[in-house]
DNA sequence: GTATCGGAGGAAAGCGCTTTCCTGTCGGAC
DNA sequence: GTCCGACAGGAAAGCGCTTTCCTCCGATAC
């Protein structure tokens, strides 16, 4: 009998919330039934004439000696039926866990592709095949994907992007992902200073320090800032460090300057809009990522204000289009393939998960053609 | 022979202290050897006093009722234990198939990173993992990715990207497509015409065809192209529409104003200064993609150029950036986000890998102020 | 000649899980 | 009171592979 399929009826325990979320959400989708047609290694053996262990142990290139002539049929026979090893009974039979899995928000967006593009290059490097999973910003999600990922035995996790101020949240996360390394996982994580263990650490602070001074030290008094989600930690700091300047300068960066939005291009062109029609004298914005200043600067140029004549600009990260837009972004650069690289080669390096291993790492203020004086008035 | 109950074997673990028990039998286990302490569903059927099959039953919500008290018990073990059942086991054990494979040359391309977008959105909808592979523009990588993909069982492999003109890898490529459809895997191409089986095929011929319409309309005669690598197809198609449009209005398109380079920002950028240098009464370059075009931008104001009063600019794509340069790019739309939702589904769509579905994809002239009429002299 | 060793190849035990098959029990019909 | 079916739960058979372990053989040593 085919599997019975247990839709609907099927009593929906509730225990370990999130791996039966998955559960159902894979039940629900289209079943693919088994491969028929699939190639085993018997196959290969039988047409060979060598037994299973003979065929195996040349396709692996085991140490064992095999007569040239049994190998030869071997090869030939795999050759022939195109036979490619079923990597599941292979991880079954030998526990090999050669995968690493990276949880980012989204590929798509820049910030995270340039630090996948450092992640994938250490995991290619060590012959280490990456599954990237995309939360999409859900916490819930992220929970999820832990399991998903332990649950292909991956080497290591890489969870990246700011962490959520959610105390609940943290504290799950956290414990999955103890109970990852529990099992013999590594874990280094980019940018979540919450967790425990591994990490790579920008400096959200410090560089939005930086970038603070910059833009209080041209002579701005009334400066917006356009903030990303305020659940995000990755907010939070870079807001500290703004202050810090503030403070420090004996300036003011009140509450209704700021404004949240989405870490995006269109959440950054809503947030200016905002910001123009609240805040008129502005002659500054500070925008918490690239994407948000990119947006910005769209909704400045549609308004006819310009940059950095009337308004300065400036972003976080330095993305590549920083330096392609017009004008070319002012921002505080984070070294994000270094940070891929280095977070990759934290999971990879052997050895227990001793003591957790933390690398700072430093943001540099660039300055670009989007800031200047303030206008004289 | 009925195989030794493995439970002899395995230290049972004190009733008080499970956790710890396992931490010590991870400890004694070899340490070379991947997963030391992974908790089984043996432990978890051992905790709650119940036989495995009933743990795997109450796990998965198998259509067999389990009384409310082991139900309890079992999801209780699964909590204290924090189980997680080993994919490669389930796998095996009933080839299901859920995970999907995509091959790109780069997803921090953004080009590609639109086109995952859309994959990862419909392969999420159906509960499927998507494993991102970046070859790099590498067929050899490409090859093996496949073979990975296959070894691990995915249901669906989407490469997506430009073809080679080589017709040896295409043979091996399709070889090796063909025989993991013959397995019962699904293939879903994006953009490779030359490929077999199911394609999504965006109108690179046409939307060049189209832009080239639009800048030979324009009045430019002196127009440089800023061209892809010479083996993909992509870069060939994209110029045969150029050429066509040439041929139609009477235009010339000599091989020296043809400059070939990579499919990127400082590809562009290079490029842009090679047609400067050698063509220098050039009024007007097209980019076979954005990223390009956006390179050759920067090279342009670097150099004092305008923008397009004395050169116009053009681009391929329409990739989110292009509407952030300034002067905003005109190009070519490709729906790329819409690319990748039909390929997926496409590949998701059940029923034998029968006669191959292609769908063709429309490409859009967007006109925007990096293109005008050529100056006057 | 027999006892021994070494090495090549095969048999079989597992890896962790699902699912079929089987067993034991209980309630109801007769 | 007996018998049957229904059903809950356990035993066990694989899934495809790797890796012992074992066997068999010829070669070497005595």
């Amino acid at each position: 009998m085919p599997r019975c399929p247990r839709g609907k009826s099927r009593p929906v325990p509730r225990s370990p919330g999130t791996l039966l979320a998955m559960a159902e959400r894979a039940r629900r989708a289209d079943e693919h039934a088994a491969p028929p047609g699939a190639v085993t290694l018997a196959d290969v053996a039988r047409r060979a004439r060598v037994s299973p262990s003979t065929a195996s142990r040349v396709i692996n290139g085991s140490a064992k000696h095999v007569a040239e002539e049994l190998r030869v049929r071997v090869l030939r026979a795999v050759e022939e039926l195109r036979y490619v090893p079923n990597a599941h009974a292979q991880n079954l039979a030998r526990p090999k866990r050669s995968a690493v899995g990276v949880i980012v928000h989204d590929v798509s967006d820049p910030y995270f592709s340039e630090i996948t593009r450092g992640l994938q290059r250490v995991a290619t490097d060590h012959g280490r095949l990456l599954v990237i999973c995309n939360s999409y910003r859900d916490p819930v999600r992220e929970l999820e994907y832990v399991e998903l990922l332990r649950a292909q035995q991956v080497a290591a996790i890489v969870p990246a992007g700011s962490g959520y101020h959610d105390s609940r949240f943290t504290r799950d996360f956290n414990a999955k992902l103890r109970a990852y390394e529990q099992t013999g996982g590594r874990v280094a994580v980019i940018g979540r200073h919450e967790m425990v263990g591994d990490a790579v650490v920008p400096a959200n602070e410090a560089g939005a320090y930086l970038l603070g001074m910059e833009v209080f030290g041209l002579g701005h008094r009334r400066v917006g800032v356009i903030a990303g989600p305020r659940v995000l930690t990755t907010t939070t700091d870079r807001l500290a460090g703004l202050r810090r300047a503030a403070r420090e300068t004996g300036r003011q960066l009140p509450a209704r300057r700021i404004v949240y939005g989405d870490f995006s291009r269109d959440g950054g062109a809503a947030a200016a809009q905002v910001l123009i029609a609240d805040e008129p004298g502005l002659t500054a914005m500070i925008a918490l990522n690239d994407s948000m200043a990119v947006g910005a600067l769209a909704t400045l140029r549609e308004r006819g204000i310009e940059v950095p004549d009337d308004v300065s600009v400036a972003g976080f990260d330095d993305v590549p289009i920083a330096r392609d837009v017009i004008p070319a972004l002012t921002t505080v650069r984070l070294p994000l393939v270094e940070m891929g690289i280095r977070a990759m080669k934290l999971a990879l390096s052997d050895g227990p998960a001793g003591v957790p291993h933390v690398e700072q790492v430093a943001a540099e203020l660039i300055r670009r053609h989007s800031s200047g004086p303030p206008p004289q008035d």
